[in-house]
DNA sequence: GATTAGTGGTACTGACTGTTACCGTGATTT
DNA sequence: AAATCACGGTAACAGTCAGTACCACTAATC
């Protein structure tokens, strides 16, 4: 059940008791012991679950635009609306909290979920590169820092509890903005200055 | 003393007992309370001296350089090692964790650390805006995407655990390559491609 | 040398928690 | 209708832990 991880995400596993999971769910131990054997078991599933269903999200669509900069944008308005979501943000602060004491957990969500983001947005890249639409150069970590920039300084002070998800305008806003920087920087080439481009 | 941070910043604050830093720093519980008051008040001293230690490395320096390349490669290259030290990754994780426990904990590292690093770059970025060096554009948002390039995919994969981290040689080609997408973007102009870049 | 202050260590208490066992109830099956 | 099963709820057990109190020792002060 959702409810269920909820509870881990917003307290983290050791603070969050077996009792109080079954307050918010209903249920009982006999059954929750049955089924995943022991508190750890739990979290695993609860925790596999949730990245499953959020991260598979992340993998659908990116390429449905036409030429790289409806391609890139849209694979960054999808990512960072994954992102900025309250699941993910709870999954991302419970898997870096314990990504010490269950190893296994932390290497399976990156690689279905970042690491899985990044190489389609490797795809894309090496085949806009052959192409000739962008530089020679490594695709991997310009990928990589690509999905960096969606996970901005204003990603942090969500994540952190700083300040509300974005909209989705501003999410828009973000990437394209971000699209925009990766594509052609943000430099105004001294020799080739036709005009301000404000937007 | 630096060593009972990392008990919380390996365990968790609601896994570390009191006991078990006393095991590993010496001293007594007497004298714990003493000055702390509680384990919260342990946690918090702990953190937020960790963080002005390791948080004032970032708004020392990236402004040496001679022109806007150099002052950024050198902003990205102390930053991106500031945020790859044990230290911080450590202060990253537990403070994600507890962020909902303790908001204040989370508003002070965010504004003594990414925050006030990326201030100092929107101070960068407006003057190389004022020197029309750079497009017009939002600064902060920029500056924010350019910080969240230097905790790219490598990092988040070093905040799990899944790998080590870089070494010097790596944060300056991650620094270097970060500088460059963020300056001229990968694209290659269609309408000016003197000769196809492999650097 | 005696006294006092401060420290490390240990024991204790009360509360919490993971886990197992037990009890009562309702539904399903034969 | 009887029996079996599945489930929710509660209790019990064992271990841990925050926080407090106490004891022994050392060092400094008078």
């Amino acid at each position: 059940m959702t409810a269920a991880a909820e509870v881990f995400f917003e307290q983290g596993y050791a603070a969050t008791s077996i009792d109080s999971i079954i307050e918010r769910t209903g249920g009982s131990k006999r059954n929750i012991y049955k089924e995943f054997g022991s508190k750890a078991g739990l979290f695993i599933a609860l925790v596999s679950d949730t990245a499953d269903e959020v991260l598979d999200a992340l993998s659908d669509d990116g390429s449905r635009g036409r030429d790289l900069t409806e391609q890139l944008v849209g694979y960054a308005r999808q990512l960072t609306t994954v992102y900025m979501s309250a699941r993910l943000v709870g999954l991302l602060r419970v898997v870096m909290a314990e990504a010490i004491r269950f190893p296994d957990l932390a290497a399976a969500f990156y690689e279905r979920g970042p690491g899985r983001a990044a190489a389609r947005l490797v795809e894309i890249l090496e085949e806009a590169k052959e192409r000739g639409e962008i530089a020679q150069g490594d695709c991997q970590m310009a990928a990589d820092q690509f999905c960096g920039m969606l996970r901005d300084n204003v990603h942090l002070q969500v994540v952190l509890g700083l300040r509300p998800a974005l909209t989705t305008a501003e999410i828009e806003a973000s990437a394209t903005a971000a699209v925009r920087i990766f594509l052609d920087g943000i430099r105004v080439d001294a020799s080739a200055r036709p005009e301000p481009n404000d937007q």
